[in-house]
DNA sequence: CAAGTAATTGTTTTT
DNA sequence: CAATTACTTG
């Protein structure tokens, strides 16, 4: 393995590894023996990781021998680029297999589809999935009301959890939705369809993407030639993995060697998708010869801001974060706000002050704990003028056009995909669930050669419509080329769009830049599947891009901030209720959870950390007119914690929130019609 | 069986 | 105050 001839030049790795700290510089050079890194926030776990990569390469590791995993794209690419900078070849370091799980895994079995019994891969989104089950539901007579059943939400969730923790259905009920319990056998009936019917349709949604990868590396043939393909395996953020995850990565390196993982259980923040903070230690005990190497120098952070986080850190592997930094720094800012509009004014009020002061807005971020939280603050920014950007929070609603394109996309390329159907049929006038469920059945059994049963058999209204839909989708299949296969498509789904949505004008514009993007790609199958896998892309950037050297502020859940840092920090709504949210308070679990999720909020911080407590706050989050009611500050923020922060209060008496201002200007607005009426 | 109207729910976090 | 769901009508 060493001495290769192929030796890439990484003329910076010598530069990378001086600037390492012992501990680092232990877990860069060591061996092949398993190796745990326990990093603390901050203390340079990407660095570590790039640099050990670099440095394998270095000593002649061919880069394809190196898989190197990670939980998000960001992340993902973060790393390969830096690794690529490290090296003075980059090409080599494109040549690493890496990616999140979910896209690896997308790779490995779309190349394996023939021993999975698949013709090709079609993966289907979480909406999809709903779809799919509601359909199956129908088909079972479970859809009426007679039935009490779960929401097909919460038995998608179920399903998820059964395969991600190995947990029977039954024990997932008792668990997760004991209120269900009565229903156990009936919804274990309905999941055993939908995956009989995924199975059939040749459909994968983003859990079988890790079934299928997992049994892949359990097949004694299989497994094998996989376990062969690389020597050495990385893998980021162990903390968030999930027991389908921890097989995978046990299947690929069964004795260890060539394992590396990096992680912090006090940053565990997947519970709620099936992870355990325990995986890591777990790890420690898999392999006995395993070396753990704990990282506790924070290179991010000033030592106020760290004293903070070291007395909220919670978890069983003990680190305390030191500042690397020279002592400089205040302490972080409790800033207690009078309500909602309150807090939304005072953080923007500290954002220009900061600004002023010389951090740019493209160094500042809020941070929340669910996407809605910042209701207010959006609307007192827009009417500021402050431009912003805002990751995390799901917004479905905007991007239902999107995916009705994708669906056309994909019962092209795959004509069986029933679920991508039933969504292009119910975008017709006069076909509803009904027809589309029957409808769907036939198109899905035979593509377009059915069209015209199809068109028979659809109600009399709908008939010119969908037959003008499927002779355009008829005309093209998988093996047209790709701006011609987009353009079908793209033009059936235009006269749907219009039809079917009120605000159909925004709608098509967007779609036809989607479309755009598409028609560029080589290969449309795994755009398609890389949406379903990564939809940050549909929901957000596309028609952002434009501002992208305009500097503006980040607005950001808690989750989607994890990895990253900023300056400043503003941590806002850290009340009772909302950070720990109410809804995780029913379990112990739940709540440390929470008290993770609020450490690795803590630790985004550079150099200046704010946390907002409203003192009222209105009784329904999107509610403009609810009244406020008495809020209490976060069981967090304790008496020590207190203790380590400078208190702050709003003004007891404070001018209008902008908003409101701007609205009670009582100014007479004359209208020029009166002459009409004349 | 689909579309329109009235009543009643309500909301974490994301690959 | 929305957005989904339950009920009515064509």
């Amino acid at each position: 393995m060493s001495g290769g001839l192929v030796t890439v030049a990484c003329v910076a790795v010598g530069d990378a590894l001086a600037g390492l700290d012992p501990a680092q510089l232990e877990a860069v050079e060591h061996g092949d023996s398993p190796l745990v890194v326990a990093a603390g926030a901050g203390t340079g776990k990407t660095r570590v990781l790039t640099a050990r990569v670099a440095r394998l390469l270095e000593s002649g590791v061919p880069p394809e021998r190196i898989l190197l995993l990670t939980f998000t794209r960001r992340a993902a690419s973060a790393m390969l680029s830096r690794a690529a900078s490290l090296c003075g070849d980059p090409q080599a370091a494109q040549r690493i297999a890496g990616g999140t799980f979910h896209a690896v895994a997308h790779r490995i079995v779309a190349e394996h589809a023939q021993h999975l019994g698949l013709e090709d891969v079609t993966v289907i989104d979480p909406d999809d999935v709903t779809d799919l089950i509601d359909l199956l539901r129908a088909e079972h007579g479970l859809d009426g009301t007679e039935v009490r059943l779960p929401t097909t939400r919460s038995i998608a969730d179920i399903a998820s959890r059964v395969v991600n923790t190995a947990t029977p259905v039954r024990a997932v009920i008792e668990e997760q939705f004991p209120w269900a319990l009565e229903q156990a056998d009936q919804v274990a009936a309905l999941l055993r369809h939908y995956r009989e019917r995924k199975r059939v349709r040749g459909l994968l949604d983003l859990d079988d993407l890790l079934i299928a990868w997992r049994a892949l590396v359990a097949d004694p043939d299989v497994g094998a030639r996989l376990r062969a393909r690389w020597d050495w395996v990385l893998v980021d953020e162990y903390q968030d993995v999930n027991q389908l995850q921890v097989e995978i990565v046990r299947g690929l390196s069964p004795d260890g060697r060539g394992l590396t993982v990096v992680g912090d259980d006090a940053q565990a923040i997947y519970a709620f998708r099936g992870a355990s903070a325990g995986h890591l230690l777990d790890l420690i005990e898999a392999y006995p010869d395993a070396t753990l190497v704990r990282l506790q120098r924070n290179f991010r952070s000033t030592q106020p801001i760290l004293d903070l986080a070291n007395e909220v850190r919670p978890g069983e592997v003990k680190l305390r974060l030191v500042a690397d930094r020279p002592q400089q720094g205040g302490r972080p800012t409790l800033v207690t706000c009078r309500n909602a509009d309150d807090e939304a004014r005072t953080i923007a009020d500290r954002i220009l002050a900061a600004h002023v002061d010389g951090t740019p807005l493209r160094s500042q971020a809020v941070l929340m704990r669910t996407g809605s939280h910042s209701a207010q603050l959006e609307v007192e920014l827009k009417v500021r003028g402050i431009p912003f950007h805002k990751f995390g929070g799901i917004g479905y609603l905007e991007t239902s056009h999107v995916r009705d394109l994708l669906a056309s996309f994909r019962v092209v390329l795959n004509p069986a995909d029933e679920v991508s159907w039933y969504r292009l049929l119910t975008r017709h006038r006069a076909i509803g669930k009904a027809s589309a469920r029957t409808l769907a059945a036939i198109l899905a059994d035979g593509g377009v050669d059915r069209a015209a049963d199809a068109v028979a058999a659809a109600p009399a209204k709908a008939r010119t419509g969908l037959a003008s839909t499927l002779s355009l989708l008829g005309a093209v299949d998988v093996t047209t080329a790709v701006p011609e296969l987009v353009e079908a498509c793209r033009g059936a789904v235009d006269p749907l769009l219009r039809a079917h949505y009120p605000d159909w004008n925004r709608r098509v514009t967007e779609v036809e830049g989607i479309a755009q993007a598409a028609a560029a790609q080589s290969d449309l199958r795994t755009f398609v599947s890389e949406q379903a896998i990564d939809p940050v892309n549909v929901a957000g950037d596309w028609a952002k891009q434009p501002h992208l050297d305009e500097d503006w502020l980040t607005l950001s859940t808690i989750h989607s901030a994890k990895g990253l840092e900023w300056d400043a920090v503003h941590l806002m709504r850290a009340n009772d209720g909302a950070m720990p949210s109410d809804m995780a308070l029913t379990s112990s679990a739940g709540l440390a959870e929470e008290q993770r999720l609020f450490y690795v909020a803590l630790t985004r911080a550079r150099d200046t950390l704010d946390v907002y407590v409203p003192s009222q706050l209105p009784t329904h989050p999107t509610a403009f007119l609810a009244k406020h009611v008495a809020a209490k500050p976060s069981r967090f923020l304790t008496e020590p914690a207190r203790a380590l922060m400078e208190a702050v209060s709003t003004p007891a008496l404070t001018p209008e929130p902008a908003v409101k201002a701007a609205f009670a200007v009582p100014r007479v607005c004359t209208d020029a019609f009166d002459d009409l009426f004349a």
